[in-house]
Parts: C-alpha cells; sequence; structure tokens
DNA sequence: GTCTATATTGTGATAGAC
DNA sequence: GTCTATCACAATATAGAC
C-alpha cells in the first residue's frame, strides 16, 4: 500500500467516532469530521462513498466494544452465582470505560431501529442456551428463584446502562456535579447491584 | 383573539412533537412540521421565532408529562412500602402510556446536556426530603435495609424507564417481535420490578 | 394571521487536475 | 491518494403583500 493510505482511513474512523458520539448520525458534519485530521471532505467520500456507510462502521464497531465479550462470559465454566457477578462486573466495567460509546449504541437505535437493528443483530448473536438451562436447573433445585433469562439480563444491564444513558437527568433530580460517571461511582453502584439482583434471585 | 390564532398555534405545537419525538432536534425539519397541518413554514416562524424555540416548548412539555406526578408521591400520606409500590406503578404507567415522549426526554438530554439540563431543572424540582426522612427511620428500625434515596429511585427509574429506551437492543437480543412496549409486558414487567426492588429492601 | 418570494447559509456529494 | 472547485439541493429564517 503506498503512503499513508491504511494511516488516513483509520484516521478518518476515528474522528467520525468522535464527530458521531458527540452529535448523533444527523446531527454530524462530514466537514468536522475532515477538518479534525487536516483533510478535504472528498477524503472522507474517497474511503467511504457516503455518510450513511461511514456512519455504519462507527455504529458496527461501538456495539461490539459493548457487547463483545458477552457470550464468552455467558458460556464460561463457573458457577451461576459467579457467573452473575462476572456479567454484572463486566457490564459496569463497559458502562465506565465507554460512557459515551454506551449511550450512543443505545440512543441512535431508540429512533432508527429500523435502520439499525439488523446491523446490530449482525454483530451480536447472544447464545443463551446453556445459560438458560444453568438458571432452570439452579431454580428446580431451590437454590434461586425461578426467573427468565430475559428479565434477569434486562435487570442487570437496565441497572447497569441506565445511570449513564440518563445521566444527565439525575444529575438534575439530585443536584450532583458530575457523579454519574467516573469511577467512584462505579464501585459504589456495583455493590448496590449486586445486592438487588442477589437478594431478589435469592428470595 | 381573531379568528383561530390559538387552534394554530396549538396545531402547531402537536405536529412539532410529533416531528421531534420521530427525529430528534436535528432531523426534524420544520418543512415537515408545517405540511403536517397544512400551513407554511412562515406561520411557524409567526408563532416561534426559531426551531429551538419552538423545540423547548416541545420538551418542556414532554418533561412534564413524564415528571409531573413525582412529587406529589413521594409527600403522599401512606406507608413506605404502599408509596413505593404507587413509585413503581406510576412509572411503568408513564413509561406504557408514553414512551415515545419518555425515550424522547432521555436521549435528547443525553447529548445536549449543556443546552437541557436547565430546561429539565426549570421543571421539575424534587423535593425527597420528607422521603428521606421515612427512609432513614425504616432502616432504624430494621424494616428496611439502609438504602440512599438516590440509589432506591435510579434502580426504580432504571428497571421501568430502561426496557423502554434500550427496547430495540433487547427486541435484537432476544428475538422478540415487539413485547418490549404494550400492556402485556408492562403487566408482566411489574411482578419482577416489585420482587425486585422488595427483596433488596428487605434483605 | 397567513401566504409568496427570497435571502442566506450549509451540506452531502461529484468532477477532474495533480 | 489528495486537493480545489463546484454542483445541487435543503434548511432556517426574513421581508413584505394581502
Amino acid at each position: 500500500m503506498s503512503k499513508q493510505s491504511k494511516d488516513t482511513r483509520q484516521e478518518i474512523i476515528e474522528a467520525a467516532r468522535n464527530e458521531f458520539l458527540t452529535h448523533g448520525f444527523e446531527g454530524a458534519r462530514l466537514h468536522n469530521i475532515a477538518d479534525q485530521i487536516g483533510v478535504t471532505k472528498a477524503m472522507i467520500h474517497y474511503y467511504f462513498n457516503t455518510k450513511k456507510e461511514l456512519f455504519e462502521h462507527v455504529y458496527r464497531q461501538s456495539v461490539q466494544v459493548i457487547f463483545e465479550d458477552l457470550n464468552d462470559l455467558l458460556s464460561k465454566d463457573v458457577s451461576l452465582f459467579k457467573k452473575i457477578e462476572l456479567l454484572i462486573e463486566n457490564s459496569l466495567q463497559k458502562a465506565d470505560q465507554n460512557p459515551r460509546v454506551l449511550a450512543f449504541v443505545i440512543t441512535e437505535i431508540s429512533r432508527k431501529s429500523d435502520w439499525l437493528q439488523p446491523i446490530f443483530e449482525e454483530q451480536v448473536e447472544l447464545q443463551v442456551k446453556a445459560f438458560e438451562e444453568e438458571l432452570t436447573d439452579a431454580a428446580a433445585n431451590y437454590e434461586i428463584a425461578s426467573v427468565s433469562v430475559q428479565d434477569l439480563l434486562m435487570n442487570i444491564f437496565a441497572l447497569c446502562y441506565y445511570p449513564v444513558v440518563a445521566g444527565p437527568i439525575h444529575q438534575s433530580l439530585f443536584g450532583m456535579d458530575s457523579s454519574v460517571s467516573g469511577n467512584g461511582f462505579s464501585q459504589e453502584r456495583k455493590g448496590v447491584i449486586l445486592d438487588t439482583i442477589l437478594n431478589w434471585l435469592t428470595a
């Protein structure tokens, strides 16, 4: 490959990610993306034909960042309780390390679901069978209450992800400075969430 | 007032709400709003000088719809447990009856927080003192575990609101048709959420 | 109060030289 | 591969007639 072709493409992607995370699809400007890295808009159309195409690339990557370890975790060879703890830890870590990416993935698909759901599903195929059996077995042995995988994962994601997405609202409601992000909040939340989930399961 | 001035203004607001809920601030087109009610764009600028002004009106109303009963509920004269149940019921009802409004309020402030937080705070001033004391007292009497108002409300909102905002993601993850909205889902979720919150509090 | 016409600026995209 | 120039159109906003 000649010159720094791979480099420019990469730079465009990174600048685009920054622009899309900040302003969303319709708010983002190709002009800003080009400016950030000191090239012209023409370069963007050279590597990515359309704004839509560039956005889809960024969105795919973002979904990947948030959900890449999910299937590995679900099939890991550890006890059920340990697995749930790992699931919560991982979700909190993702939320804490990439809050803007997480908010981006959720807020964009919230409206443009017709467009983005197929792309999302291309990136994440949830393997939930084994984990579902573990839950059923544990319930049969009275180790946990009988709950569906859907409800369990919904609860975990809700408790871990909602504070990031709705952060500004709860800052306003409680007059916080910026406490809905950062490691301090995350560590404190971890205990609360573990309590909430485990007490629910072992009620 | 002459002719149907009040009517046109009202029609603009309703059409604008529809457009903003569907496409967000930057995606919305004044052209579409005017078309919906058969007037010209000029009329919008007659009643609302700018797109921003019209949006702010719609956003204010939307915040109101979701959070209007919150303070009344918090100061209601019922037992602590009843109050928490009412809080959950009300949040689920809001989410169920106005899913698009709820998603709109959250997703828009998620990015444009510098702009929208002041507007949000203008609409909602949380009166939490009394409720906080109830929690402290109940904890002192060992009726519930010691939890902060922030954590309790965060958990309730997370469990009630997250499914609406992140609906498309969980549809994709579980291959659902449209089960994340509608009264069926809401009724089923209510039991789960009550279990989750109450078992956590009385652990 | 409502419309037509237009100003003004912005924005994604393409053509073509180097 | 990168740039300059430009197209084509879209969008908010304003001026002024009726």
